[in-house]
DNA sequence: AGCACGCCGACT
DNA sequence: GTCGGCGTGCTC
């Protein structure tokens, strides 16, 4: 006789009773708690689990989630403290794999091996079987008193007796639910459980779109990395160049093969556009895995990836965590995107863990970008990973031709920030009935405002950055705490009514000029401020793709994710914006950010242009660009690093200090910078405290701290025994290391 | 006095 | 990560 589920973990009764007359066995359980290791737990008579078996256990007043992990419990603990598992989910257990990769994860991050299993079973609704959908169906004889509601209900359930909810019904019959519930008590019909609607198929033979040559050679690259076990494929490909449908010529291959496929995509590329171009390869959406799926649907998405129904994952970076039951190829696309880091928490990169969980798994992973990261165009160069490159738009169409504008000379007027050159193109573009774009990557209507009669800045109250004044609110906003207050008549220092002056453009300020420049075209501003809800989004960026807007001003969010096949002309209002902060990746960031928002440009049909306004036109960045030759920035860009011993030639971590006040972060930063052991010959150097990003999070200043080690350091090692080693800074001390972990295997 | 807040240690 | 205990400081 068989107790309990699906999972092997079904006991009989005679080994029911052997249990019995067994010592008592206790487990070590990894539970979501910050503590170095798992903690034992003494497994009740009758119950059995293994090591990934997910359970539920005791942990002070609380009952918590985790999972039975590896080796030996701890038997230093006092045998009278131990605390009995108190339950065992019927899920399928936590795999060996996936045991072994939130180990490496913990390792790599400094985070708690527990924090990192929480990420994998953070849906506590996914551990109860979904309640079945109550449905009706016929069951009996009609009652003896009929009338016409009755009759029409029932002509239409005989019509088609099943799947029919009490609602769809009711509907159908142009009753109400009523009359449905008087048929069930005459027991007519009944409730019944409706089978769940099974997820749509995915069929990887349907026939693909007709390939370039060039497309079709890496094609059957990916094919041939689908078909074989670990390997790491870097497809470098400029926009426009068909990389999406090429890499799901690997998916096709892999799900012939019956495995499962996650697609890794930013969080903000998760678009309707994305998804309608799945379905139009493999005749099926894929399941989706983001921060806005309802509670329910999160938790039937896990079950379905834990079950092995959902074939493919499309997802941002926490769908990495998802317990696959047999996952046979991971794609990173948009892999050199910042949204793949977590910052917060167990702090981690999705694109290098994604590759860690192929290693540790034997599949093969894809990394997707028209501009990779540098590490990962130095691992495709070493050989580490393969590298395919396709260097033509898919349409034919030619990438756009890019000029700098010398603001030095041929700025505009003052006052105005779009250079004459800029806004002749624009004009014409707008006779041409094209569309234009106006890229500016600072929200709000100006950085900074001032008094024009004291002096007086705008300052945060919390974190002393400046208010960037937002004119459509009427407010001044801090863009880290999101502090804001309204903006005042007169000057809060000296009382002068109307001296307050706006300082400098943001994408409002640049939406008032192409107002005043162009009256009669129809603009629109894109920044993460202008959309109320995701609908709202979707809905202001398909007014520009089907032309209903001539101009649109744009913050970043215009760079990713979403393609404007009428564009053609690119205008970068400020191409000097990021070059100059404390960033090591700043040039790289700039590069990529310009690179894929003026790609924007003449995706279809050609003719594109784009104008890059710039004080400093021979900044190595724009000179890689303006040439046209992507290549040229890498090649500067790695020698630098080999040079300077960043990565991935080197490993960087960044050591967070925060403290309720900024002077008292600054202090303890600046001892720190002084305790650590400064070594000449380079085994340890402190470049911090870093000037740039000073951050506020709920009311405490953050300060960071970069420290870099060559290639063949143990950082991590090191970073925890200093940690150790620093009692007082309990609590205000963060690690976020950010390196390349390709070294490390 | 009552309570809000922050710090700290325990949690198997 | 979360909770409870405890001290401090403030109060319609």
């Amino acid at each position: 006789m068989q107790i309990a589920s699906r999972f092997g973990q079904s006991v009989t009764l005679e080994r029911q009773k052997a249990v019995l007359f067994e010592p008592e066995r206790i487990v070590p359980v990894l539970v979501p708690v910050a503590v170095e290791g798992p903690w034992s737990y003494r497994v009740p008579e009758g119950m059995d689990v293994r090591p990934g078996s997910v359970v539920q256990v005791p942990v002070g007043p609380r009952k918590v989630i985790g999972a039975v992990w590896d080796g030996e419990p701890d038997t230093s603990i006092d045998p009278k403290r131990l605390r009995n598992i108190e339950r065992v989910f019927d899920v399928p257990p936590i795999s060996d794999d996936l045991r072994r990769f939130v180990e490496w994860v913990a390792n790599w991050t400094l985070a708690a091996p527990g924090m990192v299993l929480r990420m994998v079973l953070r849906v506590r609704d996914a551990l109860e079987p979904e309640a079945p959908v109550k449905g009706i169906a016929p069951a009996g004889e009609p009652p003896a008193r009929m009338t016409l509601a009755r009759t029409r209900v029932l002509e239409i359930i005989e019509d088609k007796p099943s799947g029919w909810t009490k609602a769809a019904l009711a509907d159908a019959a142009g009753v109400s639910t009523g009359v449905v519930d008087g048929l069930i008590e005459h027991g007519t019909l009944a409730l019944v459980d409706l089978p769940r609607k099974p997820r749509p198929a995915l069929d990887p033979d349907m026939p693909g779109p007709i390939f370039t040559p060039a497309q079709g050679e890496a094609a059957v690259e990916l094919r041939a990395a689908a078909r074989d076990g670990y390997s790491v494929t870097l497809i470098d490909g400029v926009t426009g160049s068909g990389k999406t449908e090429v890499y799901f010529e690997a998916v096709a291959e892999v799900l012939r093969k019956g495995r499962q496929v996650l697609v890794l995509l930013p969080e903000i590329a998760l678009t309707s556009q994305f998804l309608d171009r799945f379905e139009a390869r493999f005749g099926g959406r894929p399941a989706e895995w983001h921060s806005e799926l309802s509670p329910k649907m999160r938790a039937r998405t896990w079950r379905d990836v834990a079950f092995g129904e959902a074939r493919v994952v499309v997802g941002a970076r926490s769908a990495l965590f998802l317990p696959y039951r047999d996952l046979g190829l991971i794609v990173v696309d948009e892999e050199h995107d910042s949204a793949f880091k977590q910052d917060d928490r167990v702090p981690y990169s999705a694109r290098d863990m994604a590759v860690v969980r192929g290693h540790i798994s034997g599949f093969p992973v894809i990394l997707s970008s028209a501009t990779p990261s540098v590490e990962s165009r130095v691992n495709s160069e070493t050989g580490r990973y393969r590298r395919v490159v396709l260097e033509e738009r898919a349409s034919g169409a030619e990438m756009p031709r890019l000029t700098a504008i010398d603001m030095r000379n041929d700025g505009p007027e003052r006052g105005r920030w779009l250079a004459p050159k800029l806004v002749s193109a624009m004009t014409d573009a707008l006779e041409d009935k094209a569309q234009s774009l106006l890229f500016l990557n600072r929200r709000g209507y100006a950085p900074l405002t001032l008094c024009r009669h004291c002096g007086h800045r705008f300052q945060c109250s919390n974190c002393s950055a400046w208010l960037v004044e937002h004119r459509f609110r009427g407010q001044l906003v801090c863009h880290h705490c999101g502090h804001h207050e309204r903006r005042p008549d007169a000057c809060p220092a000296c009382g002068t009514a109307d001296s307050l002056v706006a300082c400098g453009p943001g994408v409002e300020r640049i939406a008032e000029e192409v107002g005043d420049l162009f009256p009669d075209a129809r603009r629109l501003v894109l920044s993460s401020d202008s959309f109320s809800s995701p609908e709202r989004m979707r809905h202001e960026l398909k007014l520009v793709e089907d032309g209903e807007v001539d101009i649109v001003i744009g913050t970043q969010l215009v760079a990713k994710g979403h393609n404007f096949p009428l564009m053609r002309l690119v205008g970068v209002v400020d191409a000097d914006l990021g070059l100059a902060n404390g960033d090591p990746r700043a040039a790289e960031k700039t590069f990529q950010l310009l690179a894929q928002v003026t790609g924007r440009a003449g995706r279809i049909g050609g003719g594109g242009l784009g104008f890059l306004q710039t004080y400093a036109p021979e900044n190595p960045v724009l000179r890689a660009l303006l040439s046209g030759d992507l290549d040229r920035f890498y090649q500067e860009e790695i020698a630098a690093r080999r040079a300077a011993g960043l990565p991935p030639f080197g490993r960087l971590a960044a050591i967070i200090v925060s403290a309720p006040q900024r002077s008292e972060a600054e202090g303890y930063a600046r001892a720190l910078v002084r305790a650590a052991p400064r070594v000449q010959d380079r085994s340890i150097v402190v470049l911090g405290p870093a000037d740039a990003p000073l951050a506020l999070v709920r009311g405490r200043h953050r300060q960071r701290i970069l420290v870099q080690a060559p290639r063949g350091f143990d950082l991590q090692a090191w970073l925890r025994a200093w940690l150790a080693a620093a009692p007082a800074a309990k609590g205000q001390l963060r690690v976020q290391v950010d390196v390349d972990p390709q070294s490390f295997m």
